[in-house]
DNA sequence: ACAACTATTGCAACTCAGTCGCAACAAGTG
DNA sequence: CACTTGTTGCGACTGAGTTGCAATAGTTGT
């Protein structure tokens, strides 16, 4: 159950410029690929977009501002349970922290919103006197229509 | 508060005979640092410990072994919210899941049993149709000591 | 105890994700 | 418009994890 949350595109870039970051080409082609993207990308999926806005776009950029977005706790990074290879997938960061379920089976990844989340991690903070920053919760196994 | 989960040693190499596995010395070795670790280990580390029972170990026997136990359901893969580097961490999964919360200023890791996340997950089961195999909470924040 | 079958191993070479130092460059400030 | 300083592309590098292959060693049946 994905929720549809939509964005004011350049929201991401004005932000940032509201803390004093400074904006170049790249980022912006790199920010408006997160923004705009429909699905969970890797970096080198987001470079290859990014460089079709501005061919100028190296691969060190992008880690590069995929680290000061995670920095500013603008961005999740995910593993989707290594679905494929080790790398990690990156999705704007809104509203309320949802769980990532991925079937090992046919790959699909499906987002699930709960109260209990929230619950559970305001009970975290309460009993573990931590302060939460960021929350993953990924999990596997086999969807509906993948088990027998 | 991590609890105290104690186990019969040999445990691990048991189960896997039982199902057909066939067990080596190099994998007697590695299931052995896994079970009486007292950490969170990563691969370079069981691979060194590893080798102190057993030096012909080598580094892709240990993947390999961390593989299968993973294929068996028998071990947990963790980032620790990549306090230290893009690897992997292992450990024993025992009784019932748990929370990992890693403080990422002094890099403690706590680990949290709750009501809360067997009750999330079962909700999840029951409202995406899902069956779930692992389910991989990691929390980074800062905790009681660390924040002002 | 032994032969035979086959899973497992060590090795070395490899892939892939991510990082880093540095000189060139460009954003924001006044 | 010049100056300062943060940012970039490049290329070389690191470290985690994988793979093909010939040699080795569990296990099973006799």
């Amino acid at each position: 159950m994905p929720l549809p949350q939509t964005e004011i595109p350049g929201r991401l870039q004005a932000l940032l410029s509201e803390r004093g970051v400074r904006m170049t080409e790249q980022r912006r082609a790199i920010l408006s690929v997160i923004e705009t993207a429909n699905k969970h990308l890797d970096a080198s999926q987001i470079l290859r977009h990014a460089q079709k806005l501005d061919p100028s776009v190296d691969r060190s950029t992008v880690y590069r501002t995929l680290g000061l977005l995670k920095r500013h706790g603008m961005i999740d990074e995910l593993d989707l349970m290594h679905l494929k290879g080790e790398g990690h997938y990156y999705e704007r960061k809104l509203g309320r922290g949802h769980v990532h379920i991925a079937c090992l089976s046919c790959g699909k990844i499906t987002e699930f919103v709960s109260e209990r989340f929230d619950s559970l991690k305001r009970q975290l903070e309460q009993e573990c006197r931590f302060h939460i920053l960021v929350a993953r919760l990924e999990v596997g196994g086999y969807c509906s229509a993948c088990r027998r």
